[in-house]
DNA sequence: GCGACAG
DNA sequence: ATCTTGTCGC
């Protein structure tokens, strides 16, 4: 497992947060149908939080694209560098998501992120993001429509319904369950929405999340308990390597939630 | 003014 | 995200 340094220009505010997305924006590629589902590989990246002792932890677990089989697996663990501010996750989660990325030693291949890409209110998520700073193929799978509404896909697995903003259709709510709560899947980098939609049914098999976001989940806990409970007992005075960064935000108070979305 | 908002 | 026991169901 490897450690994360943060970045000496990272952000600090959230105005210079959006700033960068604003920037960076432009380069995503949205033409690109992406890789044909059921072939190459698939990698999952997911991150755990110990905000009591400032620790993060991400995990990227390289799938077989047609068995699902675990082909590679890397984590890294580091300090946190951005408050939970919904709109910017990205800025919390990416700089030891691509440390877990470069300690795998084999190509991810599509890239599969927990949380959105074109779906987030100024078109530039967590998974378009990671797609710009890579230039990997990327989509987004979350949990939750977020601001954004939907109207209730059909009971079947595969059936789906669009997650609007207004009456653009920023992304897609699928089920991957019959008659489970469907998942809410939006394009990254380089990768259509259909396209998008059959890897995410094609990575779920039998369950509601995708088999990348399970197992990048699990392992990402794991490597976080690690990084917490190891060796309480030897190496006393001595740093387990994790390198103190600029450092977090502080704290803030109550805030103001999301902007309107600034593209009407 | 209050609410509500990926992980 | 994270705090948490047992419980219902495939």
């Amino acid at each position: 497992m490897t450690s994360v340094r943060i970045p000496g220009d990272w952000p600090t505010t959230e105005g210079a947060a959006r700033a960068i997305q604003d920037g960076l924006r432009g380069r995503v590629v949205l033409d690109e149908p992406g890789p044909p589902p059921g072939t190459g590989r698939v990698t999952g990246v997911d991150v755990a939080y110990d905000d009591e002792r400032d620790l993060v932890a991400a995990a990227a677990v390289v799938l077989d694209g047609a068995s699902l089989e675990v082909v590679a697996e890397a984590t890294a663990v580091g300090r946190i560098s951005f408050p939970y501010v919904p709109g910017l996750l990205a800025f919390r989660e990416i700089p030891t998501v691509l440390a877990a990325l470069d300690a795998l030693p084999c190509p991810p291949g599509l890239v599969v992120c927990d949380g959105y890409g074109l779906a987030h209110p100024r078109r530039f998520g967590l998974a378009s993001h990671l797609g710009v700073l890579t230039g990997l193929p990327t989509i987004g799978v979350a949990k939750n429509p977020f601001t954004f509404t939907f109207t209730a896909p059909a009971t079947p697995r595969g059936s789906t319904a669009p997650l609007l903003a207004g009456t653009e259709e920023v992304g897609r709510a699928l089920r991957t369950r019959d008659s489970v709560k469907p998942v809410f899947v939006s394009v990254g980098h380089r990768v259509g929405l259909a396209n998008a939609c059959a890897h995410t049914l094609a990575l779920t098999p039998a369950h509601r999340l995708p088999e990348t976001t399970r197992r990048a989940d699990a392992l990402c806990r794991r490597a976080l308990r690690e990084a917490v409970g190891a060796d309480p007992g030897t190496d006393r005075g001595t740093d387990r390597g994790l390198p103190s960064g600029p450092g977090r935000t502080g704290d803030r108070g109550p805030r103001a939630r999301l902007d309107p979305p600034d593209r009407p």
